[in-house]
RNA sequence: CGGGGCGUGGCUCAGCUUGGCUAGAGCACUCGGUUCGGGACUGAGAGGUCGGCGGUUCAAAUCCGCCCGCCCCGACCA
């Protein structure tokens, strides 16, 4: 439940998503340093993301399965980047039933190593590829600095792992994937995004490839907001994974992986909120409506609540995910703060003023205060319903977009560079080494996003190191 | 892992400097009454080994030592 208001976005960012993530009824502190408890309400947005993705994941001819949480040491140790990656933040089992273990194992970080275990015995030839696999589970990396959804020790997502026959076909793979986190992100949680390559730097441990969605974040951060990556040969050469091909000659398999995490939770939080409390976007939000209906006695009530049966009943058969708040231990007015605060799109307010002239109170999430309010005949209600929804989905979308717009910069120079960098993306063209990334982290806090897939033709100068290049990059402070 | 801050009913905190009597307040919670279209009012009630361990003292929430935990800021990451 609610409280009072919350810190104001534009103050203090950090406090403001802090609380909001308590206060909204997503999550919670977990007894175990950096984990999370996601309770009830978090976990059904989750649930909504994961029957979006895992639609797409049909749709492209993925099947779902379930790895083993323990993967023995000596596994990670094969892929020598991969070891050097994911090391400092493993969490090693040593006891089993009270006995020391012959070989410690480690709580999966992500599953490549175990993936590439089974894998090597699965396929045999040609005919055994593709192999188009998802698992739906969780994960453990001991960070040091954790946020609710953000960073976690454990947390939830789904990882994608495939294995071809070609390089050509891996690719596609990764890039398909890439577009499917795209489609995801635009059309459900209504974040722009950008789709690019990560710089060698900052790729995934053990990758050839890495590709990226980015999203803006209300206080201009950027999030990684989910990743494809081309394994190349790396995985398939340190497990094995080989097939014969039609001339009979044996060859390693080309492999991707790819994850989208709870973490998008914390960008659909710190993209839509505002002052108020969460904004979800109508296509995952656990309830898309919330009715609230107003008595004064119980003259009034028995019609009130027959109108408002009469709406749900309705709503319901549209396919509409509504919420009826009946506490009556709170006012109307303490509702309308507490559902805002949870993010819900849209609340119907029905009161004896709405039984006399037979409408309802519509309240638009997106526009706060008497601006979202209108009044709509309760006749035809789930079309006027389903349409505001619509229109919220997009206006979400579009104010998203058009703040990354305004916030994201072209600096030609490197003094340009470390003003915007400070307010803003900055898209530039670039041209310099690993070691140009390093001090321009050290001294901006700025890295580089991704190398955007879409890229301007022509070329122009690198605002670091002068010379004249093809390629452009956005470089942000990121999370 | 380095720097800073904080641990007192469920939550936010006061009390600690200068040790002492029954450890307080607001919010939340329970029961009753009045309320209800933007965070209601009122009366009664319940709830605390003062983070843990040890020390000093006639006496410790308060002073000392050690430990644990959490939050914020930095190096690594979805």
């Amino acid at each position: 439940m609610s409280g009072e208001k919350l810190p104001s976005r534009t103050e203090d960012f950090s406090e403001w998503y802090n609380q909001l993530v308590l206060r909204a009824d997503l999550a919670d502190y977990a007894p175990v340093r950096g984990c999370m408890i996601i309770k009830p309400y978090g976990w059904t947005l989750w649930e909504n993301i994961q029957q979006a993705l895992d639609r797409r994941f049909k749709a492209t001819g993925h099947v779902n399965a379930g790895f083993p949480m323990f993967i023995p040491k000596s596994f990670l140790d094969r892929e020598k980047e991969h070891v050097e990656g994911f090391s400092p933040e493993l969490a090693v089992v040593t006891i089993g039933g009270g006995e020391e273990l012959e070989e410690p194992l480690v709580v999966r970080p992500t599953s490549e190593t175990i993936i590439g275990y089974a894998y090597s015995k699965w396929i045999k030839s040609y005919r055994d590829l593709p192999v188009l696999i998802n698992l739906w589970n969780s994960v453990v990396r001991w960070e040091l600095r954790t946020k609710l959804f953000l960073r976690t020790a454990e947390f939830w997502w789904q990882e994608g792992h495939t294995a071809h026959a070609t390089y050509e076909e891996a690719e596609a793979e990764t890039l398909q994937m890439l577009n499917v986190y795209e489609d995801f992100a635009l059309n459900e949680a209504a974040l722009p995004v950008v789709k690019g390559l990560k710089t060698e730097s900052e790729k995934f441990a053990g990758a050839l490839k890495s590709y990226t969605i980015e999203a803006m974040m209300g206080d201009t951060k950027a999030l990684q907001s989910g990743t494809s990556h081309n394994l190349g040969q790396n995985f398939a050469r340190a497990f094995n994974i080989q097939y014969l091909d039609r001339n009979n000659e044996l060859q390693y398999c080309w492999t991707t992986s790819w994850g989208l995490s709870t973490r998008i939770i914390g960008a659909i939080i710190m993209t839509h909120g505002d002052d108020q409390g969460l904004i979800l976007p109508p296509h995952l939000a656990p309830w898309q409506v919330v009715i609230v209906p107003i008595f004064r006695n119980d003259a009034e009530q028995g019609p009130v609540l027959a109108a408002v049966e009469q709406v749900k009943a309705e709503l319901l058969g549209a396919g509409l995910r509504v919420k009826v708040d009946d506490r009556d231990t709170v006012s109307p007015g303490f509702k309308f703060n507490d559902w805002e605060m949870r993010g819900v799109p849209l609340r119907i307010e029905i009161g004896p003023k709405d039984v006399e002239t037979g409408t309802v109170a519509l309240a638009r999430r997106d526009r706060p205060g008497k601006a979202g309010k209108s009044s709509v005949p309760q006749t035809g209600i789930a079309s006027h319903v389903a349409e505001a929804l619509m229109e919220i989905q997009a206006a979400l979308f579009e104010r998203a977009l058009a703040f990354r717009k305004a916030n994201t910069y072209e600096p030609k120079n490197y003094a340009e560079f470390k003003e915007v960098v400070e307010k803003g993306w900055a898209r530039v063209w670039w041209a310099g080494s690993r070691e140009d990334e390093a001090r321009i982290k050290e001294e901006t806090k700025a890295t580089v996003r991704c190398l955007p897939l879409e890229q301007p033709d022509g070329e122009g100068i690198c605002f670091y190191t002068g010379r004249p290049t093809r390629q452009q990059a956005i470089f942000a402070r990121a999370y």
